[in-house]
DNA sequence: CAATATTATTTGCGTCTGCAACTATTTTTC
DNA sequence: GAAAAATAGTTGCAGACGCAAATAATATTG
């Protein structure tokens, strides 16, 4: 049985993943940083209008459940990284911002972070190559993708400062 | 700040990976096939010289921990997709392979996981452009990945019924 | 050849997760 | 405007994981 090239591209790009991931997950514990979990989600807020974001919103986008991430963001609370404040309008509803401490955090992780992907991805990948990639990729979150995600890559050409999201697992 | 292609890049990667598993992972559980964490210790084993490995051996390549490995397999052999005998020579390996009923589920799970692909990626991609995929994460593999790794994908020109792992998470 | 070290695997324990049930707070409806 | 429905978030519970300790079997060593 013969696998046609995607096929055989697929399952490289799973390989590349898994072994990436694992060496950045690594990196940053070593290096006493936030976990790439706990990353995602302060990027996440960070990333947000007005850098504040609702328990939901959180959860949908981090691709946690609403359970889960009620109990991750009471653990960033509990350490001092996010905080949590009851909307005054609408009861229900509970806001999530980072603390100072939070932000600080996620800088020091991005240094360390942007340091891991260039040691596990980027170095290894010309630049052209780079561009085909992130065409391809983008075509394929078109196609398959929420339109959420689709506006979470328009921030790569804005001029604040940036982080790198794995968004989601 | 502005990011290099490099680091779009990385993130489409992080992005795309995050909802073609999602996808295919619940297309694999409606299917009711075998999930995709499953379905990768069986075609490990399938893949393996002789169709057998010690629990070690799985567990590493399957990169889950020998105690979950312990676990995993157990539930295989409980629900009767997996074979556990001790090993006659050397009391403390255990030689795992796959039932009949095994091989039967993983060829069913190939065959709902095959056109995931297509649908969540291998549509989406040109010959070309996937060639090139695989050559970059190939070269990816070569310079961060184990030995063991890049022996897996020789085994893409064999002749023999194939099938694509996630090798991992 | 018995005591010790090494290797392969499993178990105890604490952590994190998702689902479904629950609580609390609006919003709708009649 | 009170009862019912909807919405936001949290908790109970059971499943799965990793780490470190325990077990079981073989290998080494004096």
């Amino acid at each position: 049985m013969k696998l046609l090239p995607q096929q055989v591209a697929w399952r490289l790009f799973l390989t590349v993943h898994a072994l990436s991931y694992r060496k950045i997950d690594e990196g940053l514990h070593t290096a006493g940083c936030l976990s790439f979990d706990d990353y995602d989600v302060l990027l996440t807020v960070n990333e947000a209008d007005e850098q504040v974001m609702r328990m939901s919103e959180l959860a949908e986008q981090v691709l946690l459940s609403k359970s889960g991430m009620s109990r991750r963001v009471a653990r960033l609370v509990e350490r001092g990284l996010l905080h949590r404040e009851q909307c005054a309008q609408d009861g229900r509803v509970f806001w999530v911002s980072l603390t100072p401490s939070g932000r600080k955090s996620l800088g020091k992780a991005w240094d360390v972070y942007s340091s891991l992907i260039e040691e596990t991805f980027a170095n290894h990948v010309t630049k052209p190559e780079a561009k085909l990639f992130g065409e391809v990729f983008q075509r394929i979150l078109d196609r398959i993708g929420s339109v959420r995600h689709r506006e979470l890559l328009q921030a790569n050409v804005t001029d604040e400062p940036l982080f790198v999201s794995r968004v989601l697992r």
